[in-house]
DNA sequence: AATTTTACCGACTAAGTGGTCGGTTCATTT
DNA sequence: AAATGAACCGACCACTTAGTCGGTAAAATT
């Protein structure tokens, strides 16, 4: 680790305030002030570490953003057997993080994805990067999965991915405004079907 | 219709206007200047019509946005015959639309939805209830495709419904940020595999 | 014709906003 | 002990924002 700890741990400490703030409230929505209040440090402090707000942002998505990603959605999956099992199970537990989480309002991705598209190109291309991430892997279980004769082979991996991606997405942002564990349950009923129509079936 | 036809033309092309910059750009990230100056008209006559930049887009909710989500999402499937391959088409040319739309950030009540979401309780319930409106009628239509002999008697409505409406607003909101066609011609080939599955068979 | 009402104008205010900058504190180096 | 530099302070700047308000031109009412 760097020798300059004091910078790294402040420099943490704002991010992780901010990304709560940012998540919260909207990007838009909060202000530099509302971040440093809730941390009592000053204006003088945020640009001695950060050079702007996006340049904050960006650096939140890089050392916040991707680990919870890869945390939740993609070391799960990585590597495993089955791969519609492994994808249930691993859908299924984020949803319970999800809900159990007092601080959590959606799916982050999704809340920034649609914050920024067509309005800061730039951000908009990182959050797309790790979404990109997590698509090509989910995609690459999935093909090893037909290898290895999980996955039926009329199966079109690529169209999986994304109508996966899709419904987690939707359903993190329904589960915002209501009755979380009712919308879980009835999402993974609907998922367990969907899945169960691509498993290999044995040849009579 | 009322005698006060100016007024009632005036607040529409503030509402058209301000419809649109609002989901290009944001609730939050647009100002009602922004609005005036594509309509070449002053503050005075914005406060004139309208309380508040919230109540502008209350207007805006029950005079615009109820009747694009009627028409596109809500009338197609009202009463009709076998409602998989209703909803399919449905949403199969919910999409097409989208698609072909230039002026077309994903799904207004999803990208509303994400940005209010905990930050203002009062939109947040006037999107909420056109969601819900979709939901019920969609849970009812699948409910009359069982006594029709359409849909398998194990379906559970309720499941179906929620599920259907995050994928659909998951996919567009992947949309958006790229190959459209590609997304929506895999999308439908996956919810076609899924309604497949609630089909009620004929016993053998 | 006189009066009132409708629809609109645009300068103004108060409260933010992102970002700057000269200065201070305190640990480390010399 | 003196000098240095990293980490931080907070007043300040230029700008934007939602919302106000006194005014006005033209249409409708009397």
């Amino acid at each position: 680790m760097d020798k300059n700890l004091k910078r790294m741990a402040t420099m943490h400490r704002m991010q992780v305030a901010g990304l709560e703030l940012f998540y919260e409230q909207g990007y838009y929505n909060t202000s530099i002030d509302d971040i440093l209040k809730s941390l009592e440090l000053s204006k003088g402090a945020f640009y001695y570490h950060f050079q702007s707000k996006e340049d904050f942002f960006i650096s939140i998505i890089q050392n916040l953003i991707v680990q919870k990603v890869y945390g939740t959605l993609i070391e799960p999956i990585e590597g495993k057997k089955n791969p519609l099992v492994v994808i249930e199970k691993c859908l299924e537990n984020a949803l319970q993080t999800a809900e159990h989480n007092e601080m959590d309002y959606g799916f982050v991705l999704n809340n920034f994805l649609n914050e920024f598209n067509g309005r800061n190109e730039t951000i908009s291309r990182y959050l797309r990067d790790i979404l990109k991430i997590w698509e090509v892997n989910l995609i690459t279980l999935l093909q090893k999965g037909k290898t290895d004769g999980f996955v039926a082979r009329h199966v079109n991996s690529e169209a999986v991915a994304s109508f996966l991606i899709s419904s987690y997405m939707g359903i993190r942002t329904l589960m915002v405004e209501g009755s979380a564990s009712q919308l879980r349950y009835s999402y993974i009923t609907q998922l367990r079907g969907y899945l169960n129509s691509l498993v290999q079936r044995e040849l009579a």
